[in-house]
RNA sequence: GCGGACGUGGCGAAACCGGUAGACGCAGCGGACUUAAAAUCCGCUUCCCGUUUGGGAGUGCGGGUUCGAGUCCCGCCGUCCGCACCA
């Protein structure tokens, strides 16, 4: 009998027969009980990374467990395959984005298909495709004719030099990445989609989703922001009189403001406000800019800085007193009106009333600038002078005239009331949501199916046309969008008159292409994006599975799309994902050579207690365990380590030790444990001989418990505690003498590790004369009357610290246990005699002797 | 700045509803087998004191509730993640 498995036999052979079998093609009219298991899809970058073996194999295991637990599984697997990366490639090594992600998603695939995952690979997508993106351009058109798309100017980040738009992360201390050059805000007419008019209905499908982790429904929550305020009027004491003359845009609107509209979230505190800010981009600020070449440049250099929240936040506040005044709509004070690099114009009015002792923002600024910051809330209701830290917490209203002595809730009620009678303002919601800008300038993406006509405005390109394809002819030697300067694709006649147009040459965020592809995995018909009928049939998707990174914006934008198809009458589903997991990331060591270079594990050798470089031997230091990342060096090819070990090893590893939803640290040592426990299965299984004689009570016992609790550990995806168990049964299958019992828990381990080690599974099938495929047998039956034992050790306390345990039939009375507790060796000697006060029992638990 | 999560041996961790802290794995130490090595097997392994029986301390820090706290409450400290054009 061979002692090693040989597992790139083993693997090539099992991945063979499962195809040819198709044994995971998902049957769309099986009468099973349907189990959709999704992990989010790949971007093709070129190589798998540890990361997506770790993702896959929780789905995978899932996935297998469900199918042998009787369910029809749809296990699919597809590409986000749009994406900036590639016309970086473009660039950078001068190859074609299509050509570079096609040969990285046949790569991708085939180190997917060496881990043996259990995929319905006949249902696979590529985002990148045609006859996605054109069935994407379909649904788009869809959602324009419902009312759901529109397009509004909003800023981009600039590169003056390169003349391109530069994403967030290609902004490096407000400056290109590339260029060098600081980025400037530019205002651009862009698409968006108004996922805020589902902004209610995403806030309240969230309390119905309880397989989702608590702290991703917070984070949506909190990204959603409703918050309940005051929109209000402030009126404008002193509009300078040559405004009219200085309008630059010649809007008749613009002409006379006389008032400044603010929202606020705490009309309580309207009696401390002592300022009024707006953002540079507000259009009264820009009024002004026209005639105040100073203010003009402190625009300038508010527009400069990143368009990023964590930006504008953590910048020092700063501002511009425009020599403005406001009427505050109760006192009739003068309010100075200051254009701040920190108020947003994106967010409420772009304007906000500043309360510097209640808001620490406002406090910041009202330092800067001496400004007054008076009081008006306070907990204890005495008026004590604000620190270097606002007050934001309950209180009495104080310094405040008709709210006087009310609390904050109560204030607020009041003030809105007063505002709404009086006609300066009203009580509204206001979300921190906005709309989805889904405009690209950018080339490897889905175009935007839509023409510009001179006579006829914005016109959808009939869907018979469909799809609008990409350009293969393209160039990326100068920067910019290339789709903009190619010579013929965007000229084209108007849809509806005929003259000459030009099609729109921005592209989709690839946000929208992940935001249905489960849904064309579950059907896809050539003619449409798919058939309700069988897509229904699948979702919603029981189980989701992937990085925390992606818990707010990839997984609300779906739930908005599923919501927006929903409204346009396509499907009758809402919440497309009932079940979420957010797994960890794999880390590794660093390691830094003498001259501070990162250095590769590969160039590393452990001597002793210390690392050394490999071919100098040269000292190392070692740094601290991070995310595996290319410019740190720490990373492991999952294709090494297959070859070294087998697809099994690296499956096991992935799921012991670390929960799931935690870091999971890579160690030389880690998986040279998991290829050692694959070879003791191994040898159990292969050493395995019939035994039909005797029965041992103690194992079965142990057996059972294994596969209850394994099936309960896999079904809440603790992978590690599975594993656990697991190992605990080979050791007892491996220290219990020879019986029917061993071999039928040898036997039954087979099934127990089938989902985990797929390919030594089916081996072991095979090698113990066992009829049929291990992928298509049904998980063990259960006895419930072999869960249960019938002795349990009890822990026997002196005044709460353990003294003695003592080993009892189950199910013992009160005073029994007490009388043994009492009796124990270390208890008698502890209490010496003494009498017992108080004696706590908690049957086959504990007794607890306070003396 | 705002929001969120996490903190238990040398390391990854487990611990049900408040009831024997450290299961299981890694590393380490000792031993068996071997000419030797690898592989494998057996034993030990939270820290401190003690020859053993045993005793003391211990779940980031400081308090509290309780017969009993890793778990509940209050206050700190530290680390990591997200913040709308990366996917």
């Amino acid at each position: 009998m061979q002692r090693r498995f040989n597992p790139l036999e083993a693997d090539a052979k099992w991945q063979r027969i499962w195809d040819e079998k198709q044994s995971f093609r998902a049957d769309d009219n099986s009468v099973k009980p349907r189990s959709y298991v999704l992990e989010m899809f790949p971007y093709p970058s070129g190589r798998i990374h540890i990361g997506h073996v770790r993702n896959y194999t929780m789905g995978d295991v899932l996935a297998r467990f469900r199918r042998m637990t009787g369910h029809e599984v749809l296990h699919p697997m597809g590409w986000d395959a749009f994406g900036m990366p590639a016309e970086n490639a473009a660039m950078e090594k001068k190859v074609h984005p299509g050509t570079w992600t096609r040969s990285n998603i046949a790569n991708m695939k085939a180190q997917l298909k060496r881990l043996g995952f259990a995929l319905d690979w006949s249902r696979e997508l590529a985002t990148c495709e045609p006859d996605y993106y054109g069935q994407e351009q379909a649904l788009f058109l869809d959602l324009y004719e419902n009312g759901l798309v529109y397009r509004k100017e909003s800023a981009v980040n600039w590169d003056p030099v390169d003349m391109t738009v530069l994403a967030n992360e290609q902004v490096i201390d407000g400056k290109g990445w590339r260029s060098g050059a600081p980025v400037e805000k530019r205002k651009l007419n862009q698409w968006f989609l108004k996922i805020t008019d589902f902004a209610d209905d995403l806030l309240e499908g969230l309390s119905g989703l309880d397989q989702w982790p608590d702290k991703v429904k917070l984070m949506q929550e909190n990204w959603i922001g409703k918050s309940v305020g005051l929109q209000f009027r402030f009126e404008i004491d002193n509009p300078p009189i040559e405004l009219e003359d200085a309008n630059p845009s010649g809007d008749t609107n613009l002409m006379k403001p006389r008032v400044i509209e603010v929202f606020s979230t705490r009309p309580d505190t309207i009696f401390g406000a002592s300022f009024v800010a707006i953002a540079a981009d507000h259009e009264f600020a820009q009024l002004l800019a026209a005639d105040d070449d100073a203010l003009d440049a402190f625009c300038q250099e508010c527009r400069q800085s990143g368009t990023a929240a964590a930006d504008i936040e953590t910048q020092e506040k700063k501002g511009y007193d425009t020599g403005v005044s406001v009427i505050h709509p109760f006192t009739g004070a003068k309010l100075p009106l200051f254009v701040a690099n920190f108020v947003l114009m994106d967010y409420g009015t772009g304007a906000v009333m500043a309360v510097p002792a209640h808001d620490q923002r406002d406090l910041d600024f009202a330092r800067k600038y001496m400004l007054a910051t008076p009081r008006v809330v306070s907990p204890d209701g005495e008026d004590a002078p604000i620190g270097d830290e606002a007050y934001t917490g309950p209180g009495t209203l104080i310094n405040s005239d008709f709210i006087n002595g009310m609390d904050v809730e109560a204030a607020k009620a009041a003030v809105i009331a007063r505002a709404e009678a009086e006609g300066w303002g009203q009580g509204t919601t206001v979300w921190r949501l906005r709309d989805w800008g889904v405009s690209r300038q950018r080339y490897w993406g889905t175009p935007i199916p839509f023409i510009h006509c001179d006579d006829c405005g914005v016109v959808p390109v009939p869907k018979d046309q469909l799809p609008v394809v990409l350009p293969e002819d393209v160039s990326f030697d100068i920067p910019g969008n290339p789709l903009e300067r190619h010579p013929t694709w965007k000229h084209v006649d108007c849809p509806k008159c005929g003259k000459a147009a030009r099609r729109e040459t921005d592209t989709l965020d690839t946000f929208v292409d992940s935001s249905w592809y489960f849904i064309r995995f579950a059907s896809q018909p050539d003619d449409k994006p798919f058939d309700k009928e069988t897509t229904e049939k699948w979702l919603p998707i029981g189980q989701y599975i992937g990085g925390i990174e992606h818990a707010i914006l990839h997984l609300l934008y779906a739930r908005f799309w599923t919501r927006a198809l929903n409204h346009c009458g396509l499907i009758d589903v809402k919440e497309p994902f009932a079940g979420l997991f957010t797994q960890g990331m794999v880390t590794h060591e660093t390691y830094k050579s003498p001259d501070g270079k990162w250095l590769a594990p590969e160039e590393v050798e452990k001597q002793g207690e210390n690392y050394v470089v490999a071919d100098t031997g040269e000292p190392v230091t070692l740094g601290r365990v991070e995310k595996m990342s290319k410019s740190k060096k720490n990373v492991v090819d999952p294709d090494d380590i297959i070859d070294q070990y087998g697809a099994d090893a690296v499956r096991w590893f992935m799921l012991s030790d670390s929960p799931p939803e935690r870091d999971l640290p890579w160690t030389a040592s880690g998986i040279e444990g998991s290829w050692r426990f694959t070879n003791r299965l191994w040898r159990l299984f292969s050493d395995a001989s019939e035994n039909s004689e005797g029965e041992d009570k103690t194992l079965l016992r142990k057996l059972h418990q294994t596969i209850d609790g394994v099936a309960k550990d896999i079904e809440a995806l603790s992978f590690n505690k599975a594993v656990a168990k697991i190992y605990e049964l080979t050791n007892a299958i491996e220290k219990a003498k020879p019986s029917a019992s061993r071999s039928e828990a040898v036997r039954t381990l087979a099934l127990l590790v089938a989902p985990m080690v797929p390919h030594l599974a089916e081996e072991a099938w095979e090698t113990m004369g066992t009829e049929g495929l291990v992928a298509d047998a049904a998980w063990p039956a259960v006895d419930p009357a072999l869960l249960v034992d019938d002795e349990v050790t009890i822990a026997c306390q002196v005044m709460g610290k353990l003294r003695d345990t003592i080993t009892v039939a189950k199910g013992l009375p009160k005073d029994e246990l007490e009388k043994l507790a009492l009796a124990a060796p270390n208890v008698a000697r502890t209490i010496d005699g003494a009498t017992p006060k108080k004696v706590i029992v908690v049957p086959d638990r504990l007794v607890n002797i306070v003396i």
